[in-house]
DNA sequence: AACAATTAAGTTGTGCACAATTTAAATTAT
DNA sequence: ATAATTTAAATTGTGCACAACTTAATTGTT
């Protein structure tokens, strides 16, 4: 690993700027959906399990309340997802996706096919890049955990 | 590639997540510094080369005026840079370091080090990650190019 | 049962990130 | 030379992202 400062050289630049254009590719995609690239997430998150509550929802996406929370008062006011409290545990607000919400689903479904074909890549190399993403995170968390025994 | 709508299987979920986690790493290391990462990006910029103008700062960081226009103002806050209109082109403004924001140079040159470490990855990985992520900000590239062309 | 500690959401404040617009300077075309 | 176009920054407005704090419900302890 390159120890010096030059910023072309650093992981963490590399991941940002491919994070953020990647997130751009997206933008003129979700747009139709009236979906920001933020919100897609929650979709996906409550296309896959409806009905969970804030504090699941921000464990999958690691985001915390102060994020999560006008977050999804958006998603209510544009009508695909509404909230309740939990009935055992008065604390907790579930997010339930509505008609619109699950018929969007239909809509979105062709989103990952036309991200992968915008960035041209074939099947192996998608693999191995998950794989080294994934990788890339275990470590950190790895890291974390070290940091929270000592 | 997955085209299901699994957000774990979304590539743009995982740069997503990484790049977060990644910053966050950063943020107890620069706090000292009295930066944030954004603001690091920046003066890792001017170490580079000093004295650009905020056109050719913003397309090494993909960021706009928008966002350059503010950040740059809190580093002047802070002291660590100055900026005056190009004598050539009156349109540009000109950053500069200033002696704080030089001397800073000295207390980052370790951050990278402290980073790899946090991160406890070999040379060779590195290495890949790095080709990984340029390669996948290439095809993004690639695919603007066609964009435009057509 | 009563109190302390923990947990879930929400709120407030700061700092990006970016689209869209504005202002002023420079360049190009006529 | 003047008008039209382009370019560089700044500004405005929206939406994250997160730290720190508040409020209310739940759990644990004595």
């Amino acid at each position: 690993m390159d120890q010096s400062l030059k910023l072309e050289h650093q992981i963490c630049f590399q991941l940002y700027t491919a994070s953020k254009e990647l997130t751009r590719l997206y933008r003129p995609i979700l747009a139709p959906l009236n979906l920001t690239y933020s919100q897609y997430l929650v979709m996906l998150v409550l296309w896959e399990e409806d009905g969970i509550d804030l504090r699941q929802l921000g464990s999958r996406l690691t985001l915390d309340s102060g994020t999560l929370s006008p977050l999804v008062k958006r998603l209510i006011q544009i009508g695909y997802v509404e909230k309740s409290r939990a009935t055992d545990d008065e604390r907790k607000i579930v997010v339930r996706l509505t008609e619109d919400g699950s018929a969007l689903r239909e809509q979105a479904a062709d989103v990952p096919l036309q991200v992968s074909g915008m960035l041209n890549i074939d099947e192996a190399t998608y693999v191995a890049y998950m794989e080294m993403l994934t990788d890339i995170k275990t470590r950190l968390n790895d890291f974390g955990q070290r940091q929270r025994e000592q």
